[in-house]
RNA sequence: GGAGAGGUGGCUGAGUGGUUGAAAGCGCUGGUCUCGAAAACCGGUAGGGCCGCAAGGCCCUCGUGGGUUCGAAUCCCACCCUCUCCGCCA
């Protein structure tokens, strides 16, 4: 949610960014709903304000006995109150309706442009120079019998991945090994959530009401499978006031994501690079407004850990205003190198939310310096995403053999094994 | 799924039709005391919106949404959630 100050004081700061972000919206239009809202709910508090006189006039002679029946006034004001307070309640539904779709304002030092305008902030080691033809992740899973494609689509349907034998056995190391990292040397709190949300946290965090469509969800109790951790995490404390002292609060959780990638076909379509459930972990930060880019560059750096221990090439990217997630305000891309598909593969993204999923979310913290509530500002990134983490693993660590070489901060959770 | 109890401020918890936006306690905070701290004592302390340079004023909010009434935290209806017991079950 943007700020409504802003939008009514500064609304050319609100069209600036729809223009960087290219999206197309009817600002003016919700511009004069805000001003018609606010003329009808004036008119309202003042006819309020003469009844609840009036009204306590009349307690006032009925209790020294000089009247015991109401003067009509008092019909007709009730009246007028209640009539207004529907037409208000209308507006401002329709208001809020409106401005749940305002995407967030971008941040100063986002560049301006489509994707073609996302800057690389910098490239971590170098493609690795393997003396052979390097194999797809699918044909190296095929041979090291890690997946399987066919009875996943079965069990299931297409897109849904199965792993089999030390491939779930990676899987699980995996996941292990990240969240032991982050928890034990970044300071964060290992939470494990529910795979399922109501539809107020998927408010809170953005999803709703634009992304219905992606999102897998239970008609009977009108509950949706998560896509992110960042869902449950970030709605911990929605509709808190938290002590200043407590932040920053950092939380990570491994969960299965879920997404319908609706509409989402193309090249990528064959193997791990785009499935509709696939093992995340997350890292979410509760932060004052003052540190959050700081905390931004922080969570990078965080996630950037894993991908470094695991071996990889990898490049961090700051995207583009049009590029930007609806909710963001500034999120850096991590991608990591897949010497088979030869390409770089999206296998987290880090992002500061500022204060727009915190307003969304009424999620607040007490000032110390003034003892003054305000919105804390929310961040989240992948730390990481598996299944494309697994398919650079296993094409960046491959030998001519076919094996692959299993990195050495995993072979602890693989009883030692040191190659699949 | 069935029966019962309950959802009140940062927290605990009083309050069953009219200055109750709400007692009390805790917490937080200012002061006195002290070399300093603790304790004690005195005072302050809900959130949001609107108007105003300010002082201040007005409106809303007691789970959510309706209703009754001149007037609702309080009465009625629906829904949501929590707890206890029963049933079912990994």
């Amino acid at each position: 949610m943007i700020d409504l100050k802003l939008l009514r004081e500064q609304p050319d700061c609100i069209r600036e960014a729809l223009k960087k972000r290219g999206v197309d919206f009817d600002l003016d239009g919700l511009l004069n709903l805000e001003k018609q809202r606010r003329e009808l709910l004036k008119g309202l508090e003042s006819d309020r304000e003469a009844l609840k006189w009036q009204s306590d006039e009349f307690a006032s002679r009925k209790a020294t006995g000089q009247t015991s029946t109401p003067p009509p006034i008092l019909r007709e004001l009730s009246d007028r109150v209640t009539r207004k307070a529907q037409e208000v309640k209308a507006l401002e539904a329709n208001f809020q309706a409106q401005l749940a779709y305002v995407p967030n304002i971008p941040h100063q030092s986002v560049p301006v442009g489509d994707s073609k305008a996302n800057q690389v902030v910098r490239t971590v080691g170098k493609k690795p120079a393997l003396p052979f033809t390097p194999k797809t992740h699918l044909e190296l899973a095929e041979r090291l019998k890690l997946m399987d494609f066919e009875r996943a689509a079965k069990v299931t349907g297409s897109h849904f991945p199965l792993f089999t034998g030390v491939g779930a056995r990676l899987e699980r190391a995996l996941i292990n090994w990240m969240l032991d990292v982050h928890t034990k040397e970044h300071g964060y709190t290992e939470v494990s959530p529910p795979f399922l949300v109501n539809r107020t946290s998927m408010f809170g965090t953005g999803q709703l009401p634009k992304f219905e469509e992606d999102m897998y969800r239970l008609r009977n109790d009108d509950l949706f499978l998560v896509p992110t951790a960042e869902v449950p995490l970030t709605n911990l404390h929605r509709d808190e006031l938290l002590a200043g002292s407590a932040l920053p609060l950092k939380y990570a959780a491994y969960t299965a994501c879920f997404r319908r990638e609706a509409g989402s076909y193309g090249k990528e379509t064959r193997g791990l690079v785009r499935v509709h459930q696939f093992d995340k972990v997350e890292l979410v930060k509760l932060t004052s407004p003052e540190t959050s880019y700081d905390e931004l560059e922080r969570l990078v750096a965080d996630a950037e850990v894993i991908l470094k221990r695991l071996g990889l090439h990898y490049r961090v990217v700051c995207l583009a205003t049009g590029d930007l997630g609806f909710a963001a305000a500034k999120c850096y891309d991590l991608e990591a190198w897949a010497p088979g598909l030869d390409q770089f593969l999206e296998v987290s993204s880090c992002s500061n939310f500022e204060a727009f999923q915190a307003r969304r979310a009424n999620l607040r913290y007490r000032q110390a310096a003034t003892g003054k509530p305000a919105y804390v500002h929310t961040l989240n990134g992948s730390g990481v995403a598996l299944a494309r983490t697994l398919i650079c693993l296993l094409e960046t660590h491959q030998r001519a053999d076919g094996h692959v070489a299993i990195p050495e901060p995993l072979r602890p959770y693989l009883d030692g094994q040191e190659q699949l």
